[in-house]
DNA sequence: CCTGCATTAATTGCTAGCAATATTTATAAA
DNA sequence: TTTATAAATATTGCTAGCAATTAATGCAGG
């Protein structure tokens, strides 16, 4: 079970440190970037609620619809599964998941914190450099609330989370939000809950000072 | 490039909701057990330093030091990758990871915001329900730093950690300790800083209170 | 002795086809 | 009409072999 200490790995190790020399070489494989194109595309169109909660995701038709082919696409259903956005059952594929009421709290709880830590992370500086980025985001965002465009509000107010993420300059308290909000957003598609997102713009405005 | 409204998908998503009904199925494959089995011993590997950072992880070594098949360790090393512990170059395959100063900056930051929650998120109730384990816990802490034994201090240390996760009873904090730790470690293994972890045993027993 | 180049070996990436399983459809009986 | 059973269809999971790329080895020249 465990790797063993004298196994081919150990021995390797004894020896490793080769290729450590020429670190810091920000290589991407093709192949990479591919996956990487499927998972956005699947994980926005969840995200968006496109792809409701429990919907059969059928690797012929990711293939189809994306021009993908399909070794890619389990790769990033696999990605998907351990983002506990999708999850991928015996022999029936990858469902959009469901999560439990449990399971909801908890990202909701979690959400609360990495959010906490950012806001706390962004200092004056940071304000001061993506001024006009939050200046547009902040108008735009009123447009959306004042008009009835349901849509467009939750669009809005999640945009700003998301740009909060993006400014904060910590890569990985970003990705943590950008799973939880994805997660987030499956949460409310399941338990539809018809108000309008906990926040509100004024918070928005608030958190900013 | 984005999931096409009028596409399969967006077809099947008009009728879907077929297999809501029968939800909350916890049905795991055998080969996401094993997918598992491989990313642990991996990890685990990576975590206590007997694969340095930096190393290239040849897929049919650990075929054979784990007796899996390779399909499964390339799913493994994917699972990996996504959760930057290790990296995948073009046709050279799996390295175990080499966070830039950035990052390892970013990773501690996050850390401290997470493990605050997960603190945060333990109530007297808990404390009360786990009391025998987070006794048995501070007495092997103690013993470990009262010797010398510099590996059994850091992992007793660690331990700690690990156990405020699992006993916080967010899975979802508890998922991204772990991940986070995994990095912190490989973070202290290539920026070989030999001062002991940054939080004492006394201030593991100060958060108790 | 060291350096650059060609050849060989090792390793990953890809594809196609088959096997195993699940889902749907058709059919027959109550 | 409804239900149960059986065939057929669809879908995922697996395996083996080939292609492409990279790393290592040996060799000639300076």
């Amino acid at each position: 079970m465990d790797l063993p200490e004298t196994g081919a790995l150990a021995i390797m190790a004894t020896i490793a440190r080769k290729s450590v020399d020429s670190m810091a070489e920000k290589t991407v494989t093709a192949k990479q970037q591919e996956v990487q194109r499927i998972v956005d595309a699947l994980a926005k169109a969840i995200a968006q609620h496109r792809l409701p909660p429990g919907m059969r995701l059928i690797e012929a038709q990711i293939v189809e619809s994306l021009q993908a082919n399909r070794n890619h696409v389990q790769v990033a259903l696999q990605r998907l599964a351990m983002q506990k956005i999708v999850t991928i059952e015996p022999n029936r594929g990858a469902l959009v998941a469901q999560p439990s009421a449990q399971e909801a709290r908890d990202v909701f709880a979690a959400r609360r914190a990495v959010e906490r830590a950012i806001v706390e992370a962004i200092t004056p500086a940071i304000m001061q450099q993506h001024a006009e980025r939050i200046a547009t985001q902040m108008t735009k965002e009123r447009a959306a609330t004042s008009s009835s465009d349901r849509r467009a509000i939750v669009r809005e107010l999640s945009e700003f989370h998301c740009m909060l993420g993006e400014i904060c300059g910590n890569a990985v308290l970003h990705d943590i939000l950008d799973n939880l909000m994805v997660r987030s957003s499956l949460i409310v598609a399941l338990y539809q809950r018809n108000d309008v997102p906990s926040c509100a713009s004024d918070e928005h405005q608030q958190v900013l000072d």
